[in-house]
DNA sequence: TTAAAAAGTGCTTTTTGATGCACTTTTAGA
DNA sequence: TCTAAAAGTGCATCAAAAAGCACTTTTTAA
């Protein structure tokens, strides 16, 4: 997953749990004005403030071997 | 995942693969200084920074709903 | 055992991520 | 429609990531 990506995770997870930024700002204790920026498309986060944003939303972070196997869009295999 | 363990996926990944810093510096075009700080458990290195890291030894980085909390019938969260 | 390869470190510079503040724009609800 | 909430942006500051260079330490193989 591209960065871009992660942070569409992040953004979808946080609608669909009808969070505003302010309030995940909050939980997570990220700034709001990086929240946005990188909501809004623009920066690449370190690793540490993708996984404070990812921790309030329930989201694990996680390397995995790519493999030539069909998967879905979470990275599990689906055969 | 901590941003430690990522990082530790991304060593052992190297050292199973018998894959130099050097090598690996050059082949994903992060510098060798980083890597070796990264390597040596320093930092807290950018997305792009680890995703450039895992391209070049085949690990892809993604996101994942965590499994221990409560989930509906097709595992998504209903926190 | 020892020499070369690989890994780790101190110092430095440049770039950029994280942040706050104030403001504008967009969205959603009464 | 109109307004308040939410989201997005320009500007500035501080801290830290990325990087190169030269050096030391550790590991590995002859």
């Amino acid at each position: 997953m591209h960065h871009k990506d992660l942070i569409n995770v992040i953004k979808e997870r946080r609608t669909a749990l009808q969070v505003t930024q302010e309030t995940l700002a909050e939980l997570s204790g990220v700034g709001l004005r990086t929240l946005k920026q990188l909501e809004s498309g623009k920066g690449n986060p370190t690793v540490s403030t993708l996984q404070k944003l990812g921790d309030a939303l329930g989201l694990q972070l996680n390397f995995k071997v790519k493999t030539n196997q069909l998967t879905n869009e979470t990275g599990e295999s689906i055969v």
